[in-house]
DNA sequence: TTACAAATTTGTAATCGTTACAAATTAGGA
DNA sequence: TCCTAATTTGTAACGATTACAAATTTGTAA
């Protein structure tokens, strides 16, 4: 069982309820939600929520890295937890997302052609494994 | 000289002159506009050219594969002429997005974990060296 | 060339994700 | 407890994109 409040505390985020549930929610569902879904998934249990709450909620953790933003083909952009370094699959039939452990020598490196590298995301498109069956 | 009328129809697309300006200036300029930018740079020649009309082309041109549409990190949807695989790194200081023609091994893949891969992006963000100079 | 149907373009309104902003609420320290 | 600062909330605004129907243009057949 994990320790949100000592969670944020460590990230420098004074804990709230909104924002433990928000943090324990993309913790719990690792299913890349955009704002709007962790908004309805949270309605029910706090139905004064606001989603300027959720907005403001997740640039926080943005800024202070214990999330990561993912722009992933479509315009909206998408939070999971940040964790270790893997690379992300869209099926373009379910629009399942799923995550991929594999690494490549992109990661080996922070500068090519004398850019400084400091994020890099692999994103790839395809037909599932399930919905090729 | 390309002869955008003859590459529009290479594609099954009927060539019409917004088709064929919109094709042109993607082509001549390789800096990743968006629609709204496409829009604004044919206004001059093409007074009456409808924002409409630019989405409605951009979007048929990606479905016929002429074009690709890039998600670089913001809500907003980028477009590139289709053309040898590359990377793209945006700098975050002056917001210049650079093409780099690093391949990697994920390009041989075709599928990875029983995933059909059609497509792949790979996004690279940081400081560009422009801006450390 | 003319006529006409089909395709394309246009302009407006609507939609969706997101942000601005100010008021209301809550929390933490003297 | 009191007071100030931080947080949350709700509403309105914004920007990118899409829906839609009318107007225009095109291609083709008579």
């Amino acid at each position: 069982m994990i320790d949100f409040i000592e969670l944020l505390r460590e990230y420098g985020i004074p804990p709230s309820l909104q924002r433990i549930k928000i943090l324990e929610y993309l913790h719990n569902f690792k299913t890349h939600p955009t704002a709007d879904m962790i908004y309805q998934a949270l309605l029910d249990e706090m139905p004064t929520l606001s989603k300027t709450t959720v907005y403001n909620t997740l640039k926080t953790f943005t800024e202070k890295g214990i999330l990561v933003a993912l722009s992933l083909f479509e315009n909206e952009v998408r939070y999971e937890y940040n964790t270790d370094p893997h690379i992300h699959f869209k099926c373009v039939n379910c629009g399942k997302i799923y995550d991929l452990d594999k690494t490549y020598d992109l990661y080996k490196d922070d500068e090519i052609d004398g850019h400084k590298i400091t994020e890099h995301h692999v994103n790839l498109k395809g037909i599932c494994k399930s919905c090729r069956d």
